[in-house]
DNA sequence: TGGTTTCTAATTTTT
DNA sequence: TTAGAAACCA
């Protein structure tokens, strides 16, 4: 133990050291927060404390993952697994669970997840019969959302002028009435939503005070990474479960608050010290991450802002290269530029594809860099966006075994009702919800009495409904003995959805079958981890419970060797030697719908803070002077924060704007490629460019290769350069099934079939043609 | 009711 | 450009 804490600088020490009392620390970007916090929940065990007597909330699973797994190599696995370590949404669903009724709840309540609540309060609309375009789903949504999170019931809602006269002006009178809707639907259908984990925590801890001692003696050492991050809400349950022995400690970085859009509140870390009694203040400045140049840089962009607590991050490390500043033509441009940098760094200076992050603000932008990236045969991996649990077929798998665990689902059912079809319309759902309504009750208790209730159904509907009940009640049975993944093979084959997939023989629909083979992939290895930590037996409900607070960043795809992509928000906590932050456009990043206060334009620089940090070695800044948005394109001007960097620590590698459309052309790029070809990039008169347009891209091998592809192949193109080097006994990389070896190979052409023995996960055939192998030998 | 075609809105970030 | 919804027809 005290071999670790001699490796700290004395300002990491004294917080690890402090055992008890309320401390605030103050952690400037890769100042070693993270080796802090884990320090000192190892010491406080080290000093006799109760893993059990431990709760550390973080923002995402994966830090809680990662910090859990440190600590236990510090003080051994057996103790490190009693911690309660989580984010704030999967602790308190796991103590809602277990407190349930008293809420009224039952234990096995669903999550909704975004898409649920707007698809529910889409349908409220409707039934209100109100205009879609005045009461906008999202927008309603992320009102109704606001109010949660600022424990605004709504029966607060109602009692508050201000709020009602806001709505009533916004020419939206009727919220309140959704929201009532709302609120009432999901208690009915036994859910709640990502805000509601929160909310009814409150309720918890306020309503009860038994429950809010148990919690109170139980959690007597409480930790919160990223305090910026915390919305009202998660505030006023910290507080209130510290309130007894006030031993809070909360980590975090005014300079890195990035999530104010969602009800994060950059005041509860800029007022902690009122807070509490004697609260104790740590600042860690000392920057170990980054280059000088980066550190500098970025002290220089977040003194623009206004709101902050005074802190100066500073760094013993080399000044290194500066920040390079990239103008291209359009956004296709700049991704070839982005993958031909990519390309020669690796070249020149042996660095592997992890070593790269390409940053941007907005999903959308990953295109561009996607297909540049694939062109130059560049492996990347895309984080975030859609993530693969909200992907249609795994939504849909996965509302079916929702069904079984909750019938009382109305999402989960609207879902899969219908899907895949078996004659129960839109009609029919329509009548079926209008009685639920009335009898407020759920679809699925409206459907087990549908004898008993006259709602003008035909006897062969009827039946059609009964079977579904039956199909979902056997399910339930089943469930009672069955595994997880024996539970869910079962379910995907007995409801129809392979037999419906198989039909669909598309790059796209054979992605889908895919996707259902990883979930359940996922679902058996679930289960094997269950099984080991303490003998549940992988039960349905449990792998719900994990899946539904999962994000895409916590499937660890291995530590496979590939250029990271991903949004500035998703970035935060990460480094990478090289980031390349693209898209450095006005109204772009800054957003354009971002701009119009200025606390929203400090939260964008806030999040280009975010983004050069992230650089250890190297970082770039690209922008393009017109990108498609839409399918048009656009023109567009540098971002402001390319200017706020003072010029002493940038590297124009393109002439500085000048304000002739022309003149830029005349130009070469470091590559020195000629203009012409940025000229004929300009083309477009109808039509698909000719294969020759692909010139500028380097490498000439490539190009027979491309022109033999055919024309009209979808932009999922991923067919394999190298198959025709496949040979039995071959190791190859497959994206998702990992290293496997060939047993066989069979077919011509496009039915070219290999059969592989992946190390995990067995035997497979595969199609060619949609493969994506890498030959390893 | 089911399947196909046409239309439209979307691009800010996510537990 | 594209995904999802609405509209349309069998």
């Amino acid at each position: 133990m005290q071999n670790y804490i001699d490796q700290l600088n004395e300002a990491q020490r004294a917080p690890v050291l402090q055992k008890e009392g309320p401390m605030i620390v103050i952690a400037g970007a890769g100042s070693g927060k993270t080796r802090v916090l884990t320090l000192r929940i190892a010491y406080l065990m080290h000093q006799g404390v109760d893993a059990f007597n431990i709760l550390a909330l973080t923002f995402t699973n994966k830090a809680a993952r990662e910090m859990k797994a440190r600590i236990s190599q510090i003080v051994g696995s057996t103790e490190a697994k009693n911690l309660w370590m989580g984010t704030f949404h999967s602790v308190f669903a796991r103590i809602l669970r277990s407190e349930a009724d008293r809420l009224g709840y039952p234990s096995n309540f669903s999550i909704y997840d975004s898409q649920d609540s707007q698809r529910l309060i889409g349908q409220i609309i409707k039934e209100m019969q109100l205009d879609k375009d005045v009461y906008k789903p999202k927008e309603i949504l992320s009102r109704i959302s606001s109010y949660k999170n600022s424990l605004v019931t709504v029966k607060d809602y109602f009692a508050n002028p201000e709020l009602l006269e806001a709505d009533a002006m916004s020419k939206r009178p009727r919220i309140g009435d959704i929201y009532q809707n709302y609120v009432d639907r999901c208690f009915k259908a036994g859910a709640m939503d990502f805000d509601d984990l929160l909310l009814k925590t409150n309720e918890l801890l306020n309503m009860f005070p038994d429950v809010l001692a148990k919690y109170q003696d139980r959690f007597r050492y409480i930790l919160v990474d990223e305090y910026q991050d915390t919305n009202h809400s998660q505030y006023l349950i910290v507080r209130a479960l510290s309130d007894r022995f006030q031993n809070i400690c909360v980590v975090g970085d005014d300079a890195q608050s990035i999530y104010a859009f969602r009800g994060a509140n950059i005041n509860n870390i800029l007022n902690f010290q009122k807070d509490y009694e004697g609260v104790q203040t740590y600042r860690l400045e000392q920057n170990y991450r980054s280059s000088r140049n980066i550190v500098e840089a970025a002290n220089t962009v977040i003194d623009k802002n206004r709101v902050k607590l005074e802190k100066v991050v500073w760094t013993a490390n080399d000044f290194g290269p500066k920040i390079k500043v990239h103008r291209s033509l359009t956004d296709g441009e700049e991704g070839r530029f982005v993958a031909s940098t990519i390309f020669e760094e690796k070249m020149q200076g042996q660095k592997n594809n992890s070593d790269f992050a390409i940053l941007y603000r907005t999903n959308a932008q990953s295109r561009a860099m996607e297909d540049a990236l694939r062109k130059k045969d560049i492996p990347y991996r895309i984080y975030g966006g859609l993530s693969f649990y909200q992907r249609k077929e795994i939504k849909d798998v996965l509302s079916y075994l929702r069904l079984i665990i909750n019938p009382k689902d109305e999402e989960a059912l609207v879902r899969v009702i219908n899907y895949p079809a078996r004659g129960i319309g839109a009609t029919t759902l329509d009548k079926l919800t209008i009685a639920a309504n009335h009898y407020k009750r759920s679809i699925f208790e409206v459907m087990e009495h549908i004898d008993k209730i006259d709602l003008k159904i035909t006897a062969g509907t009827r039946g059609k409904l009964s079977d579904f009940v039956n199909m979902v009640k056997a399910f339930q049975a089943q469930e009672q003995t069955m595994d997880a993944y024996q539970l869910t093979e079962h379910v995907v084959k007995k409801t129809g959805l392979v037999q419906e997939l198989r039909k669909d023989t598309t790059p796209e629909g054979i992605t889908r079958m895919e996707n259902i083979e990883e979930l359940l992939n996922g679902i058996k290895d679930f289960i094997e981890g269950q099984k080991e930590i303490d003998g549940a037996r992988g039960a349905l409900g449990e792998f719900l419970e994990d899946v539904a607070l999962a994000t895409d960043l916590d499937k660890d795809n291995g530590d496979d060797d590939r250029v990271a992509l991903m949004t500035i928000h998703l970035a935060k906590g990460l480094e990478f030697p090289t980031v390349f932050c693209v898209g450095m456009e006005e109204d772009l990043f800054p957003s354009a719908m971002s701009k119009s206060t200025r606390a929203e334009l400090e939260e964008e620089r806030r999040l280009f803070y975010v983004a050069l940090t992230r650089a250890e070695h190297q970082a770039y800044l690209t922008y393009a002077q017109s990108r498609y948005r839409w399918g048009k394109l656009v023109d567009s001007d540098p971002s402001c924060f390319i200017d706020e960097i003072d010029d002493q620590y940038l590297e124009y590698l393109t002439p500085v704007e000048t304000n002739y459309r022309y003149k830029p052309m005349m130009n070469t790029d470091i590559f020195g490629d000629a203009d012409k070809s940025k000229l004929r990039l300009k083309k477009p008169v109808g039509g698909t460019p000719p294969a020759y347009i692909t010139e500028n891209e380097e490498p000439k091998v490539d190009r027979n290769i491309r022109r033999l592809k055919p024309i009209d192949s979808s932009k999922k193109e991923v067919s394999n350069v190298n198959n025709g080097d496949l040979a039995v006994g071959n190791m190859v990389m497959h994206e998702r099934f990992g290293k496997g070896e060939i047993l066989n190979l069979e077919g011509v052409g496009a039915d070219r079939k290999a059969e592989i023995r992946f190390d995990v996960g067995g035997i497979k055939k595969l199609l060619l043609r949609f493969a994506k192998l890498r030959v390893l030998s």
